[in-house]
RNA sequence: GGGGUUGUAGCUCAGAUGGUUAGAGUGCCUCGUUGACAUCGAGGAGGUCACAGAUUCGAGUUCUGUCAGCCCCA
């Protein structure tokens, strides 16, 4: 048997490990497999992107409920795959474009589209690889994008048949527009901000000169377009002026002053004035009172070319002119500051213009409703339960989503207008001919579909829809979907919505919702910071298990965590803990009988004792992957390899280990290798890497961890028997070993010093069996039994033990008596909490008996200690 | 304005369904390298669980309010 190198160095064997599985086919599946289906789609990253933190997080967590699953024996899929990311594709396209002095319009769409393809080709891969190098077992063979074949027609069968239940539609609206995207987005791409602007008074003179009106804004530049003032129907200061005329400042165009309920009373001056073309709500004010709606924006940002001396400036330049000019035409009132939200670009951060053009909508009220019932009816889960109340309070207040975008990257809509009739095609083949007139001067719309348009079939375009695949049947509705809570609107509502729509079914049973990875100081970690660590350079310093690890403790479900270097410096040093006490365990397995098998009653009280605290953490990691307490489970393992197996279990097989008789140390040797390997299977799904190494190189175990069953209890059934005590007797034991390192440590001597030690126990049964783990432990040699309290010794107290070590000349009696002192008065304030519990009738008489039982039992303990440090401290003051 | 969330050791965070002497990592202090590991071992200091009420025999945990931070929506 071979043994492996002294440091855990996993860029010797993360990449080559990788190979092999994928090599090996250990992540592909097949609907026909056996097992209980359990699949998850990824969530597509950005094609043309690279991994960051997010991915990182993303990916660790569905990796470590795969593979568990995987273990379990359930049919396990990770459908992989990319995203196309429209807006952000095309813009990096576009950006290498202009450092070559071109553009996309001067290359034309076919050209352009070649261009993007490129791109996509040549970086396409690079996110793909990249989350191979954190361990991710998807099934790649199975890698699907947003704008493959498949992908393309379910888009296309899905916006058609929406199209011809009137759920989409096409409409001149009001939308927000990104005057650096150059493209309409929905609601949710719109960021809204506070910021500090002004808030201007402007009069608006009446027609017949009988005075003016004031009216407040927060944008004088749109005052070109307004064609009306509006105020409260209810509002007594302009009750009898509603009806009349009047003039708009520097542009002289007559306009009426109207009612609307819409308006606030209470906001500036209660009058506003209305822009159809600029504002969503003067768009709807606009609508209900029949005005013309005056579009004096472009699509740029820069001024219309009707606007007489403004045409073509800036929007913030005309605003500053404008000011000017109507406070030099005496119709500035005032100028206050003002808070306000102002909308921005999610993607460039632009100042958001509401404009009206013409767009695809989908009408989504039909479709959020199955969407809110499958959450209210427990169809589907959110973990954890608190993102329930955000997904459903946003789809109750759903607003139609505009899916159209004037973008050339992305699903081209397929809509067809004919030149000669004027006639509108839909359809989900392309169309050569107008089927109203014959004629083949058809036009193709030019826009494209919302990428979030395409992410939200993913769940079964990439299962095979709209084929009727095996994979859809077997697999659909997935399993669990695992994400960022910043993305529940853009894409898990939506996947909601078109899953219950196309296939009549959730898409996913559960979405465990994780937070986001921010930097040392909780800030997000962002590129105009600079302040993103790649996990590519962390992997590559400190490995995938240890990043991985890192990344799924210290942190629950729907919260954010923070980065720290640190706690990766210390997730990589658990690896190497276990990778050492594997090296010791293989440098003793040298020669030894592989098939060697103990007899039950080889086993020592720690062999019983580590099995069993096995078999406890095997139920509670479980328990808690069960539960997505993935941090929780993670903490369950470290604490027992490193603290239970490796601190105390390991030190007290070495007696055995090093000692000269072969059955005894091929029972531990067996021991030892059994706890290890199970501890190797249970924490797989986290160190997929680390676990996999070592445990080739363990005897009886045969091929891939991966593919090893997850452990369970049944499998320690034979080892471990029901005798009772044996955790009572290992915490008896672990107490004297902890008091005894303690008193050496007052003392100043080295822990790793032989120290004589006294004992006076009233059972001395359980001590003097297994004396020789209190002295491997504490290095406490020799050990003897007395009935009574020797004098001159430093002493402590346990629950059943009295621990001395006699080391006259060494015990300065007054500070042992003040130690005691202060000991003994700690344990009579705990007696007196305790004591007055049980002489509360109440408590006596409400709490659960085992409750009280455990107080009485608690108090005979400690009274028990109390008198014998009572007695010590009289003894020894009596010296 | 509505909703959510966080407030526990110097720092970062765990603490299901109320009952532990409130834990871990990291940092700090003391000591320790001949037999897995200094990426280590032994010991230690460090907490009015934001604040105020309420419920309860019993509250870090439940409820109400206050304060502070963060997020989402309007």
């Amino acid at each position: 048997m071979s043994n492996i190198p002294k440091t855990y160095e996993p860029q010797q064997f993360e990449k080559e490990i990788y190979a092999a599985w994928e090599r090996d086919k250990n992540f592909h599946t097949t609907a026909e497999a056996q097992g209980e289906p359990f699949c998850i789609v990824i969530p597509p990253p950005n094609v043309t992107g690279q991994l960051h933190m997010g991915h990182a997080l993303d990916e660790t967590l569905q990796d470590i409920l795969i593979r568990w699953h995987r273990m379990k024996g359930d049919n396990t899929l990770w459908m992989p795959g990319t995203d196309h990311a429209g807006i952000a594709t095309q813009a990096k396209v576009e950006e290498s474009l202009r450092s070559e002095g071109t553009n996309r319009y001067e290359l034309g769409r076919e050209k352009f589209l070649e261009r993007v393809w490129q791109w996509k080709e040549t970086y396409g891969n690079r996110i793909s690889y990249q989350l191979r190098t954190l361990g991710s077992s998807c099934d790649w063979e199975r890698e699907r994008f947003t704008m493959d074949k498949g992908c393309s027609a379910a888009v296309r069968k899905v916006f058609v048949q929406l199209y011809n239940e009137g759920l989409i539609y096409r409409g001149r609206r009001i939308t927000n527009w990104c005057p650096k995207c150059n493209t309409a987005l929905s609601d949710i791409e719109v960021e809204h901000e506070t910021e500090a602007g002004h808030l201007w008074h402007i009069r608006y003179p009446f027609k017949d000169g009988s005075g003016y009106v004031e009216v407040a804004t927060t944008r004088p530049e749109t005052m070109l377009g307004d064609t009306g003032v509006a105020v409260h129907p209810d509002d007594e200061r302009y009750k009898n002026l509603v009806g009349k005329t009047l003039i708009l400042p520097l542009v002289n165009r007559e306009i009426p002053l109207f009612a609307d309920s819409y308006v606030d009373k209470n906001f500036g001056t209660g009058a506003v004035k209305v822009t159809p073309a600029h504002d969503p709500n003067d768009f709807e004010m606009g609508l209900r009172h029949n005005l013309e709606q005056v579009k004096v924006i472009n699509n740029n940002g820069t001024m219309t070319d009707d606007v007489g001396k403004y045409s073509g400036l800036d929007r913030y330049e005309c605003r500053k002119i404008i000011v000017d000019d109507l406070e030099a035409g005496g119709y500035l009132v005032k100028v206050e500051n003002h808070e306000h939200a102002v909308g921005h670009c999610h993607r460039c951060h632009t100042t958001i213009e509401p404009l009206i053009s013409s767009q695809w909508f989908v009408k989504m009220e039909t479709l959020a409703a199955p969407a809110i019932e499958a959450v209210k009816s427990g169809a589907l889960q959110f973990v954890p339960e608190r993102f329930t109340k955000i997904y459903i309070n946003w789809l109750e207040n759903i607003r139609d989503w505009c899916i159209s975008r004037q973008l050339w990257w992305g699903h081209q809509i397929p809509a067809w207008y004919c030149d000669d009739c004027g006639e509108m095609i839909v359809s989900e083949f392309d169309v050569e001919e107008c089927p109203h007139c014959h004629s083949k001067n058809l036009r193709r719309e030019e826009d494209v579909l919302d990428t979030w348009f395409s992410s939200a079939l993913w769940p079964f375009s990439t299962l095979g829809y709209p084929d009727d695949t095996p994979e859809l049947k077997k697999f659909y509705p997935t399993s669990v979907l695992v994400t960022g809570y910043d993305i529940i609107f853009f894409w898990v509502s939506r996947m909601v919505m078109m899953g219950m729509k196309f296939r009549g079914e959730v898409p996913f049973h559960k979405v465990f919702i994780h937070g986001l990875v921010r930097d040392e100081f909780g800030r997000k970690m962002s590129k105009s910071l600079n302040n993103g660590v790649d996990p590519v350079e962390v992997i590559e310093k400190y490995g995938a298990d240890s990043l991985r690890f890192m990344l799924v403790t210290g942190n629950t479900p729907g919260n954010d965590l923070r980065f720290y270097w640190s706690k990766v410096e210390s997730a990589r040093n658990f690896a190497n803990k276990i990778w050492n006490a594997s090296r010791f365990l293989l440098m003793n397995l040298e020669g030894f009988d592989k098939d060697f098998k103990p007899a039950r009653e080889d086993l020592e009280l720690a062999d019983k004792w580590i099995l069993r605290r096995l078999a406890d953490r095997i139920e509670n990691v479980t328990k808690n992957l069960e539960r997505f307490e993935l941090g929780e489970a993670a903490r369950l393992l470290y604490e027992f390899i490193w603290f239970e197996f490796c601190d105390y279990y390991i030190e007290l097989t070495k007696a055995r280990l090093y000692g000269s008789d072969v059955n005894k140390k091929s029972t531990a040797l067996f021991v030892l290798a059994t706890v290890l390997e199970s501890a190797l299977r249970l924490l797989h799904p986290f160190m997929p890497f680390l676990t996999e190494v070592i445990r080739q190189k363990l005897p009886n175990a045969e091929g891939s961890i991966m593919l090893a069953p997850y452990p369970t209890t049944a499998e320690l059934k034979n080892l471990i028997a029901e005798d009772e005590g044996i955790e009572d007797a290992a915490n008896l034991i672990l107490n004297t070993v902890k008091t005894i390192r303690n008193l050496k440590s007052e003392l100043g001597i080295d822990s790793r010093k032989k120290t004589a030690v006294v004992l006076k126990v009233a059972d001395k049964k359980i001590l003097s069996e297994n004396v020789g783990y209190v002295s491997a432990l504490a290095f406490a040699e020799p050990i003897t039994f007395a009935e009574e309290k020797p004098a001159h010794a430093m002493s402590g107290v346990i629950e059943g033990a009295e621990i001395y070590l006699p080391l006259e000349g060494l015990i300065d009696t007054e500070k042992e008596i003040a130690r005691l002192t202060k000991e003994l008065d700690k344990l009579r304030k705990g007696a007196a909490s305790t004591s007055g519990k049980l002489s509360n009738e109440k408590f006596l008489s409400k709490a659960p008996a085992e409750v009280v039982q455990a107080e009485r039992d608690k108090l005979a303990a400690v009274n028990e200690k109390i008198s014998s440090l009572e007695q010590r401290i009289k003894q020894l003051e009596n010296l």
